[in-house]
DNA sequence: GTGAAAGCGCTAACAG
DNA sequence: CTGTTAGCGCTTTCAC
C-alpha cells in the first residue's frame, strides 16, 4: 500500500494525496476529506524513505553514547529527547562501547543522511576529523567535547568543580588529599585532575603521583584505587572521585577496612547520581545540570540543523556541591 | 558527489560503480581499482537512503527500551549488539519513556521500512496490535513479553525465581514474608507476584495483601514499601523485592529505622546488577542471563529477518538465585 | 485546486 | 565484463 494505490482508490494524482499528507493548504476540503478516510481505511502510513530520498532529510537525529551502563546519561537524554521532539525530530540513541570501529559506523549514517544531525556524548576520532565533521554536518558534542575541536558544545568547567571541592577540603584542615579518576573520557579527566592540582598548588601542597589513580569507572576501580591511595604516607584523609561508581567503590573498600567514612576519611563522589542518597553513608557528590546538558544540546543541534554556518557556541552550564554524609569531617 | 558523479569521474556507467560498491565479482580488476581510487579521492559515502529505497531493506534494527535509567539493559543490549553485528546489521536504540505515542511513534519505524526488525523491552499496547505487528514485520519481545500476544520472545520464568526464593524463606523458618513490586511491567509483576503468592499457598501460608506493595522502581519506592510492609502485625522477617533499586531502597530505610539487615530481617533483590556487592550488607538477589537474553532475541529476530512467516518460539532462559549478606537470617 | 512529469541515489534485470 | 533501462515511493515545479 503507497502513495500511488492510494491515488488510485481515489481516482487522484499521487500529487494530491502527497498535499494532504503534507497539509498543503491548497487542496479541496471535500477532496482532503476523501483522502484521509481512505488513507485510515487502508492504514496507509507514507514511506520515510522515499520522502528522504527526495527531500534530502529524515528529521531524525543521531544520540551517540560510549556506554549504555551509566545512569548519568538517561537524564541527558531525555533533555535531548523532549526538546527534540517539539521541534518534529525523533532522536535515535547508537552505542559504541569506545569501540572507533563502532562510533565510525555510527557515524555514517550522518553521512549517508541517514540521520539529519548527531549529539555525540563522546568521541574518540581526532579532533581535526571532529572539526571537518561538524563543518559538513550538524554535530554537537555534550560533556565531553574534543580538545582542539572547531565544534559547538555543551559542558561544565569540570576543572573548576574540583578545584572547589579540593579549596574546600583544604580549608577544612586537609593536608593529605588523594584523588581517583577514570582513563578514557580524556576532556573531563583532565579538567578534574588539573582542578585538583592547581587547587593544592594554590595552597601550597605538593601534587604526589601515587595519590592520583586512573582506571575505568566501575565500582571495583574504586575499591581499587582507594587501596592504592590508602598506602600512601601520611595517610590521605580526602578523596575525590571522578565519578559516584568510583565513590561508592571507594567507601565499601574503606568501610571494610575499618574505616568511617565521612569520620575518619572524607569522599567526593560525581554527577549526583540517585544512588548517593540510599547507601551508608550517603554520598557527597558534584551535580551536573543533566536535563540541561541534553537541551542546550539540542539547541546548539537546532542551529546548526537550520544553518550549517552557524558560527560554533562553546555553553558552560553550572555544576554544584552536594554535601552529604561522605564528607562530614574536618581534619 | 553521488554514483553519478563517481560514474563520470571515471567514464563508466552507475551500474559498474554501483557493482565495484556492493563486491560483486564480475568487474574487471584494472575497473575495480580505477573506480575504488576515485572513491577514495572524493571520499564518496554510497547514499543508503537510495539504497534502502531500491532494496527495501535498511540493515538496521530497532531495539526499544521503556527507559534508560535501568543499568539491567546495558548488557542486554550488548548482546544483541554482539550477535546483529556478526549479522551486519547495526542497532538503534529508542526510548518510549512508558509513554504510547512514543512507542507508537518508533514502532512506525518499522512500518516506513527505516529499520528491518525491532526488539522490545517493553510493550504498552495491547496483545491484538502485537500479533498483527509481528505477523507482518520481524518484531521479538525481550524479558515482557505481552500477554496472550503471539509472537517470539525471551525471557526468564519469573514466577518459578520468585517461587523458589520464598519457598527457602519459608524453609528457613520465616512466617512473615512481605514483597515490594512494580506497578508498570504487567508480565514480570504478574509472574513474580504469582510465584510468591503460590509459594505461600504451598506451605500453607496465607496471602495477605497489606504485605505486597506496588509503586515504580526508584530507590524511594523501596523505602516506602518497607515502611507499609513494617507495619504489618506480626513484623515480617523476609522482603521480596523485584528489583534491586527497591531492594536497596529497602534496605537503606530498615537501617535507618534500627534493623540489622540479613539479621533481623531478609531482603532479596531482583537482577543482581552490579551495585549488589558494593553496598552493605551486600544485597542478594535472582539474576537473570542478561547477555543471552540479548543474544537469542537477536537469534529469533534473525529468523523472522529471514523469514517472516517462521513460527513464533517462546523461549525460556534459567536465572539463579545469589545469596548475599542481606538473607544471611534464618528465622 | 488538480494533474503530469521529473528526479532524489541507488540496484538489478537484461542485453550485448 | 559493461551499459542501458526501469523503478523503489515520494515531493515539487510547472502547467492548466
Amino acid at each position: 500500500m503507497n502513495i500511488k494505490d492510494i491515488a488510485k482508490k481515489c481516482n487522484l494524482s499521487v500529487a494530491t494525496i502527497s498535499r494532504v499528507i503534507n497539509n498543503d493548504p491548497k487542496v479541496a476540503d471535500s477532496t482532503r476529506k476523501k483522502v484521509l478516510s481512505v488513507i485510515d481505511k487502508y492504514k496507509f502510513v507514507p514511506n520515510i524513505t522515499g520522502r528522504s530520498l527526495r527531500t534530502q532529510k529524515s528529521n531524525k537525529i543521531l544520540v551517540l553514547l560510549p556506554t549504555m551502563s551509566n545512569q548519568f546519561y538517561s537524564e541527558i537524554i531525555q533533555g535531548i529527547e523532549e526538546t527534540a521532539e517539539e521541534k518534529g525530530y525523533a532522536i535515535l540513541v547508537a552505542v559504541t562501547n569506545l569501540q572507533e570501529h563502532q562510533e565510525i559506523k555510527y557515524l555514517h549514517m550522518l553521512r549517508m543522511k541517514h540521520v539529519d544531525g548527531c549529539i555525540s556524548l563522546f568521541n574518540t576520532i581526532d579532533a581535526e576529523s571532529i572539526s571537518s565533521l561538524a563543518k559538513t554536518y550538524p554535530f554537537v558534542q555534550c560533556c565531553e567535547p574534543t580538545m582542539g575541536a572547531d565544534v559547538s558544545s555543551v559542558e561544565i568547567n569540570n576543572r573548576q568543580a574540583v578545584y572547589d571541592v579540593v579549596n574546600q577540603f583544604i580549608q577544612k584542615g586537609h593536608k593529605t588529599i588523594g584523588m581517583i579518576s577514570g582513563d578514557y573520557y580524556k576532556t573531563s579527566e583532565l579538567g578534574r585532575e588539573t582542578g585538583y592540582k592547581e587547587a593544592l598548588r594554590d595552597n601550597g601542597l605538593v601534587f604526589e603521583k601515587s595519590l592520583l589513580v586512573k582506571n575505568f569507572y566501575r565500582y571495583e576501580d574504586g575499591a581499587i584505587g582507594a587501596k592504592k591511595i590508602m598506602a600512601h604516607n601520611p595517610k590521605p584523609t580526602a578523596i575525590v572521585c571522578a565519578s559516584d561508581s568510583l565513590a561508592l567503590g571507594a567507601t565499601s573498600y574503606l568501610k571494610s577496612e575499618g574505616y568511617t567514612v565521612g569520620k575518619d576519611i572524607c569522599v567526593m563522589g560525581f554527577d549526583n547520581t540517585a544512588i548517593t542518597t540510599y547507601t551508608s553513608p550517603t554520598i557527597s557528590s558534584i551535580g551536573q545540570p543533566r536535563y540541561d546538558l541534553g537541551k542546550e544540546s539540542f539547541k546548539l543541534l537546532y542551529e546548526k540543523l537550520e544553518n550549517i554556518n552557524s558560527t560554533n557556541k562553546k555553553i558552560i552550564l553550572p555544576y554544584e556541591i552536594i554535601h552529604r554524609e561522605s564528607t562530614g569531617c574536618s581534619k
